[in-house]
RNA sequence: GCGGAUGUGGCGUAAUUGGUAGCCGCGCUAGACUUAGGAUCUAGUGUCGAAAGACGUGGGGGUUCGAGUCCCUUCAUCCGCACCA
């Protein structure tokens, strides 16, 4: 039979799914190997074919493993709480639970199309109340823990407890936002209030005023990586900062143990650079300047260079800085209060649109700096950043550009203390140089100085070594109604947690999707929906990340009713082994996912404390947008006639824009005296008689166009011209044709296209090879119906560009057609040979038809026609040869996950078994076991073919034998000075000199030598020889 | 501005350790078979050149017997961060 894509991969699916092929259980005599995609949003568009490139290389991979004896874990679900199905049901009404669960069978029914070896028995999905009861578990695990500094892991607040009964706050090193100390007596003597009060600035999970970004569209808070330059990520609302009280999670306690365990998991480079940068650790001093008029104060401030405080010249606090009243005078106050006021109303996005002004107020005080005991002024300045730091810095303009600019801006003066640079034009930044004008610091070098000066200033009671980081606390929650509710209720005001048996607490139904009247989260609008019916429940809801950060555990053991997932299961599938997904998730996900690995491990739940060991990005696959020319008719015609008449084409000379008066005409001959205007047809049947009597009155002749003629009959119009230059008499107005206006395109190669016309996105579906189906485009739209086309021979030729793929940009290539088409195993396999997985590409359907060809290829090895002609010869030593390249090279690059090559292998050796006329079981038994990762339904019918009953999955992958390939001859490229010349066949086994000496000796070096003798010969024994002459 | 990545035929790419640059595929050219081809097969295809040969991995320089690969410099594109003190 011949290659039937459509049947044979059905049924191949049909069979998979019925007999569980790929289902997995625990199973100690075997090595386990988890292999992971980053769980996928499912979203109402489906699938297009950029989405599968990582599930199709984790397939490849896995069943590799597979075939390498692992007992590999691939599992697959939903991240299905989130925003799309909910704006959907605000707009519709729609249940989201509804449209979500409509969105997964789409999803799943594409998935499996494409033959993913997934062990759908442990699916999962995050709003599925038996998962979200572990978040919600997990949630309160995070709110009865806080973290030690010292031991450097969760602890308890069991242990707090017992510590503030005994001594108070004293001496606890905590990550923390308490700044007081107290007692154990103070402790005792707190209301039940204040005493959650201050439980709050230590708990993992905690609720907090903090400054927020809030989204009005979205009507929600959103955390810090969820918005990009001041919009919203997701839908590209704008975002405003805002003071709230709002969960957030205390993930800054463990930034030091995500910083360090980057060290330890193999991770795109990249993706490591992003989350230290994000992390953002610098190692600085924390310094006090006294206040001048205040001396019980102090200012606080950081800074990483302590070499160059004898550079400060003054100071600036952000408008948020909590002293500004103390330090504003009273002459400064209404100054600093405009500005202050302005700064903090402003959104973020006119801050950094704004980022170039500098913008500041002198408060009027002055603050000392310890080390010169001399006074600065203190600015109130909005480059200042409230959350980072202490929101002041001590200003250096001579070593600092900010503080340089804003110096120059403000007339305040400049001191070189590291020489080096020419402190009067810019900062100098560099830790090159020494130190001077700094007292007895003169003539150290900027770390020694560093060092030496934080030392002083411990020593002296004003400041102290410190490390500090960017890194944010993650707000938690989200004023929406489809995530996870939080397991909390309220009583007097005080959050009380849910005890692990009133778990799940159900996501309960509302009437609408929307906030209350008073500004509450939708699930205000639940209906007697109360703690023991009298607490009310906290309103606001999980955010995203909050199912997606350790879901990879619940894959391990889905089904456990009575834990997240079983000792038994996590001590034998640990952790992820091999994770693939998008870089784009580098700050959210895959740092909470960290985050939260670690908390579990802290609870002594998880053996490993970094999640994913390796990781790999797929680059995304970008769509190819077609274009068709509208063209913009008054500008067309104006176009192609003055090319037609521009200087001395008709015999005389025109030039544009003839004006006189309040008259303006298109074109002019001086000359010939003659006028030229286009217009609408409409518009020339009115004016024809006064402009003709115009033209008259200043001895003209006027000619009228319409600009259909002009575009569609510009040989008839030249004529006119060409007749009345020639001093005929022609018609002031004749009308060639009559049209209604429809659009006009013209094809992408028309001169002056650029000049008239403008590109509108067209369904690439009409378009092939970027020659536009006419027929099909007219049909596409109604308003298209009757356009007409300027083409370039007989054809519409469309524009392209590579942008993202989207609906909108109509370029959106759908999986399911190609696989109609051509089936999976090709599509699967094209997807691979596009390039190596971590690049974007573009995509372009051109290059499929070569896959698919070999597929066919393949195939007819096995089969001619209908016929099996696999036969049982011994194979002989080419065609040994032949296999055992392609299986170790197969075998190498599946390793290093260069699979682009592995397709290559694959088309190779197919090729040269076709030409070697081989049919041999012994050769193609093995080869159909090293493609069936890549292409498993041909390969699963093959093997059928061949007489298995077991499915090929389960085979085993062959081992390659080197013996195979050695050559016992090796060609070696003869080089002359560096250049290739010959190439020459010699015995594998000559010695160094033996080779030199049949080099030389050679027929064909005697051209090159010239008679010279050289003089060095290099021989690299199997691999070159060059002759330096 | 800072940090990172990438630049190779008409196109997607290959060259794993410094050792024949262009594997494999697309496209293109010519041919065979065919009623037909969007099937299949054969040959060719980096550029210049009739050929011999010369040139050729963004540009310039260097190290080396030998550089796509290492070093310096420069340009371009993409990504990330962006007043982070």
């Amino acid at each position: 039979m011949e290659y039937n894509h459509n049947s044979i991969e059905a049924k191949w699916q049909k069979y998979w799914a019925e007999n569980l092929i790929y289902s997995v259980i625990e199973d100690e005599t075997r090595e386990k190997y988890y292999v992971l995609d980053m769980f996928p949003y499912p979203s109402g568009a489906g699938l297009h074919v950029g989405h599968p490139l990582g599930y199709i290389a984790s397939d490849i991979y896995s069943r590799y493993k597979k075939l390498k004896g692992y007992n590999v874990l691939h599992p697959m679900g939903y991240d299905a709480f989130g925003l799309p199905a909910e704006q959907y049901a605000i707009e519709t009404g729609q249940h989201p639970a509804i449209t979500t669960e409509k969105n997964i069978a789409r999803y799943r029914e594409q998935l499996d199309k494409l033959g993913f070896s997934f062990d759908w028995s442990r699916e999962v999905r995050t709003s599925d109340a038996k998962y979200y009861k572990w978040t919600q578990w997990t949630f309160i695990r995070l709110f009865e823990h806080w973290f030690d500094n010292d031991l450097q892991k969760a602890v308890p607040i069991s242990v707090l407890l017992e510590k503030f009964e005994k001594e108070g706050n004293y001496g606890i090193n905590a990550a923390t936002s308490m700044e007081e100390d107290f007692s154990a007596i103070a402790w005792k003597e707190m209301t039940e209030v204040e005493k959650s009060d201050v439980l709050m600035h230590y708990r993992l999970a905690y609720l907090a005023d903090t400054m927020v970004n809030w989204c009005p569209a979205l009507g929600t808070v959103l955390a810090n990586d969820e918005v990009s330059e001041g919009f919203s990520v997701r839908g590209g609302h704008p975002v405003e900062k805002k003071n709230m009280k709002q969960w957030s999670l205390r993930i800054t306690a463990y930034s030091d143990r995500l910083l360090e365990g980057l060290d330890r998991i193999d991770w795109p480079e990249n993706i490591k650079e992003i989350q230290k940068n994000w992390i953002g650790k610098s190692r600085g001093a924390m310094l006090k300047f006294v206040i001048a008029h205040e001396p019980e104060k102090e200012l606080e401030i950081f800074t990483t260079r302590p070499d160059t405080i004898y550079g400060v010249t003054f100071m600036s606090v952000a408008p948020e800085h909590p002293y500004i009243g103390l330090l504003t005078t009273e002459e400064q106050k209404s100054e600093v209060d405009k500005y202050v006021k302005h700064a903090l109303n402003r959104s973020e996005r006119d801050r950094i649109s704004d980022a170039k002004n500098i913008s500041g107020v002198f408060t009027g005080s002055y603050a000392i700096n310890p080390f010169r005991g001399k006074a600065v002024p203190v600015w109130v300045a909005d480059y200042v950043l409230g959350g980072y730091g202490t929101g002041a810095v001590m200003a250096v303009p001579g070593h600092d550009s900010r503080d340089h600019a804003f110096a120059k801006h403000f007339g305040l003066p400049i001191i070189e203390v590291i020489k080096g640079g020419n402190v009067e034009e810019e900062a100098y930044e560099s830790k090159e140089g020494v130190c001077i004008n700094s007292g007895h610091f003169d003539g150290l070098l900027v770390p020694e100085a560093i060092e030496a000066m934080t030392k002083y200033a411990e020593e002296n009671g004003f400041g102290v070594s410190t490390i500090n980081y960017r890194l944010r606390d993650a707000i938690f929650s989200r004023q929406r109604y489809w995530g996870e509710p939080f397991p909390v209720y309220y009583k007097n005001g005080i959050p009380f947690v849910l005890s692990d048996d009133e778990l799940p607490l159900n996501l309960p139904e509302v009437d609408k999707y929307l906030p209350t009247e008073d500004g509450d989260p939708p699930l205000a609008r639940a209906r007697d929906w109360k703690y023991k019916g009298e607490f009310e429940y906290e309103h606001s809801t999980m955010p995203g990340f909050a199912g997606s950060s350790a879901y990879y555990f619940r894959y391990m053991d889905p089904h456990n009713e009575n834990e997240y997932f079983s000792k038994d299961a996590v001590n034998y599938w640990k952790s992820v082994d091999f994770y693939v997904g998008g870089a784009e998730h580098a700050t959210g996900h895959l740092i909470y996912a960290r985050f939260w690995n670690k908390f579990l491990f802290d609870l002594g739940l998880t053996p490993e404390d970094e999640p994913f060991k390796k990781m790999i990005n797929q680059g995304m696959i970008q769509g190819r947008s077609n274009f068709v020319y509208r063209v913009k008719p008054e500008n067309m015609a104006e176009y192609v006639l003055w090319e037609m008449i521009r200087g001395k084409q008709t015999g005389v000379e025109f030039k544009q824009n003839f004006k006189e008066g309040h008259r303006r005409f298109d074109f002019y001959s001086e000359e010939a005296k003659i006028i030229i205007e286009i217009k609408r047809q409409k518009s020339l049947e009115k004016l024809a008689i006064p402009y003709e009597e115009y033209a008259k009155e200043h001895n003209y002749k006027i000619i009228l166009f319409n600009i259909v003629d002009v575009i569609l009959h510009t040989d008839k119009v030249l004529k006119r011209i060409k007749k009345a230059v020639a001093g005929e008499n022609v018609p002031v107005l004749d009308e060639i044709e009559t049209w209604e206006e429809v659009p006009i395109f013209v094809s992408a190669n028309i001169s002056g296209r650029e000049e008239f016309a403008y590109p509108i996105h067209v369904d690439i579906n009409l378009v092939d090879s970027d020659i536009l189906n006419i027929d099909s485009f007219r049909n596409w739209r109604p308003e298209y119906e009757n356009a007409r086309f300027i083409l370039e021979g007989e054809k519409y030729v469309c524009g392209h560009e590579v942008e993202k793929m989207s609906k909108s940009k109509y370029n959106v290539q759908n999986p399911d057609d190609l696989v109609e088409k051509y089936g999976a195993d090709t599509l699967r396999m094209y997807e691979m040979f596009l390039g190596p997985i971590e690049q974007s590409k573009p995509w372009d359907t051109k290059g499929i038809e070569g896959v698919y060809r070999f597929l066919k290829k393949f195939w007819r090895l096995y089969y001619d026609h209908e016929k099996l002609i696999v036969n049982e010869d011994q194979a002989n030593e080419a065609e040994l040869k032949v296999l055992h390249k392609c299986i170790k090279k197969v075998d190498e690059d599946i390793e290093r996950f260069s699979l682009n090559t592995c397709i290559s292998s694959f088309m190779i050796a197919t090729n040269e078994l076709h030409d070697l006329k081989c049919h041999k079981r012994e050769i193609l038994e093995p080869l159909v076991i090293t493609l069936s990762s890549f292409a498993p339904h041909i390969t699963e019918e093959l093997w059928s073919a061949l007489g298995h009953e077991v499915s090929i999955s389960k085979a085993e992958f062959p081992k390659y034998n080197e013996e195979y390939l050695k050559e016992s001859s090796i060609i070696y490229p003869v080089s002359f000075n560096g250049k290739r010349r010959f190439e020459l066949s010699l015995p594998a086994d000559a010695s160094k000199e033996d080779v030199e000496k049949m080099v030389l000796e050679a027929e064909e070096s005697a051209k090159w030598l010239d008679g010279k003798t050289p003089k060095k010969v290099i021989v690299v024994p199997g691999k070159i020889v060059n002759i330096v002459i």
